[in-house]
RNA sequence: GUCGGGGUAACACAGUGGCUAUGUGGCGGACUGCAGAUCCGCAUAUGGGGGUUCGAUUCCCUCCCCCGACUCCA
């Protein structure tokens, strides 16, 4: 099955070919490190972490790069409230990230870029800009970009150079030859960090790191580039613009954007959770309710392109959801613990099944919320096995086996634990002793040992033949 | 204003030119000493108006509403 990318540069579906066939070069924006990251960024890590995880599924030799910007306004402005210096503060908030995206169970990035340590790298690609003459020196130190050189300009955001012009909303600046132009880098002014360049002391503009570390890091051009809908314009615009000054190429094949996380007003209408408006919820704080499975259920339970309103109700529903999920899955771990034996056939068609609808739901733009359907519709199938007494231990293995397969992509599922023999053992002969004082009708001793296990974390359900053990 | 994305049952959120998804919640059954889990069944839907079609929720046009971008932003 091929893989179906929704390709934000041309905005069509469309079969994804990686420039070097097996290989996958991407990268995706990260976040300026100026604050605690919060639950739209969150989003967009999780939703790349599992783009990132199903190309490597798909058997793809992956290359992932997400970047620190370190150096920025915000980060000095806030530095010099704080009294401390900007790059203890970004490196700070580097620590803190690591901290909160361990919570969100994500897999590591293969490399993560900082501006500060990419100096040579992007004062190199503003001197070729320049040589080329894309770029300018302006007078305070500042270098320029000459967007009209660029006939490309706009073929991200589909906007022309005129409609922008009409909007009205570029303020004229002496140092520019065109309002549109925009700072690749900028002179130092007092109290900023500072690197020396040839245009004397200064640091990058905003848009200029990603495009020398994707050159630096990845090259020329890269298949997957990705970020929040809210940097298609300007910043991936600028992006293309620098890379194409230097190499020609549209940096990029495939662009890819995830919607906006929103959030309910007082008024009853959504709004997009930003820092500025002060309505974002932290991912430590929401990390303190719920577990990383729920979390990403969540956000894997809708399309990564659609927006989404973010409610602790919604986080409830998920977590309902994902327990019947887990349910069926510790139904079957003691299945295959205490089930009858078997060849396992009788599970084969209810897992290829699923593997199909898996597959074919993620080949296409990465539905996971297709995929996680298909989830559903297998623990209602082995739900039925169970009460049947259809599944065998080795049919119920063959399940689990499939599921820890797909987890490798989605990560909602327990981690696996060793089995104890010596401790089933034990758990079992309590099971056959509730057995016993259930059948002499004893129910307040079977009750009692029912719930001290409880308090200990193991469930014991009982039914029509037999009960079973699981761990909460 | 320009560009992009949406409007689906109580709620959340998918797919599809005819078979009507999935989950949460609700209702009714089954199972059951109780608890829990599970199974079976039921109800409620495609923003308004046109058009194409034998047939549209799905395609086209138009209108309305919401969100985002155009300023830092995942």
């Amino acid at each position: 099955m091929a893989l179906m990318i929704h390709n934000n540069l041309t905005n069509r579906k469309e079969e994804f070919v990686p420039i070097e066939p097996g290989k996958v070069k991407m990268y995706v924006c990260g976040v300026t490190v100026y604050d605690d990251i919060h639950m739209g960024h969150a989003r967009s890590i999780i939703v790349f972490d599992v783009v990132n995880r199903y190309l490597r599924y798909k058997g793809y030799d992956v290359t992932f790069v997400t970047n620190f910007t370190d150096v920025d306004d915000k980060i000095i402005n806030r530095a010099n409230e704080r009294g401390v210096k900007a790059l203890d503060l970004s490196a700070d908030y580097i620590r803190k990230y690591f901290e909160d995206v361990e919570k969100l169970g994500v897999r590591r990035a293969d490399i993560y870029p900082q501006a500060s340590t990419s100096m040579p790298y992007i004062i190199d690609m503003v001197k070729e800009i320049v040589d080329r003459g894309y770029g300018y020196a302006a007078r305070d130190g500042s270098v320029y970009f000459r967007v009209r050189k660029i006939p490309d300009y706009g073929i991200l955001s589909n906007r022309s150079i005129e409609e922008m012009r009409s909007s009205g909303r570029l303020e004229p600046n002496e140092d520019k030859e065109d309002p549109m132009d925009f700072a690749v880098w900028k002179g130092v002014k007092p109290g900023e960090v500072s690197w020396e360049s040839p245009w004397g002391e200064g640091r990058p503009g905003w848009h200029i790191e990603c495009s020398a570390m994707i050159r630096h890091y990845l090259g020329d051009e890269i298949d997957i580039h990705g970020g929040g809908n809210d940097l298609i314009f300007p910043h991936h615009e600028n992006e293309i613009l620098q890379t194409e000054a230097c190499t020609g190429t549209h940096l990029a094949r495939y662009w890819m954007h995830n919607g906006m996380l929103e959030t309910k007003g007082s008024d009853g209408k959504t709004v997009k959770m930003s820092k500025s408006l002060k309505n974002f919820f932290k991912v430590e704080d929401v990390a303190r309710k719920f577990d990383r499975f729920t979390i990403r259920f969540y956000y894997l339970n809708t399309h990564y392109s659609s927006p989404l309103a973010y409610g602790e109700d919604n986080m409830l529903e998920a977590q309902a959801a994902l327990k019947r999920l887990w349910n069926n899955y510790r139904d079957l771990q003691a299945c295959a613990r205490d089930g009858p034996s078997g060849n396992g056939e009788e599970a084969a068609a209810a897992v290829e099944g699923a593997r199909n609808g898996f597959v074919a739901s993620m080949d296409d733009d990465f539905n996971t919320r297709a995929a996680i359907e298909a989830l559903f519709d297998l623990a209602r199938t082995t739900n039925r096995m169970l009460a049947d007494r259809t599944l065998t231990a080795e049919g119920a293995k063959r399940v689990l086996g499939f599921l820890e397969e797909i987890d490798a992509v989605l990560g909602i599922f327990p981690e696996k634990e060793e089995g104890d023999g010596a401790f089933d053992d034990v758990m079992g002969i309590l099971v056959d002793l509730r057995k016993e004082l259930r059948k002499r009708k004893q129910y307040d001793l079977a009750d009692m040992i029912r719930d001290r296990l409880s308090e200990a974390g193991y469930i014991i359900e009982d039914s029509a033949d037999g009960a079973k053990w699981k761990k909460i």
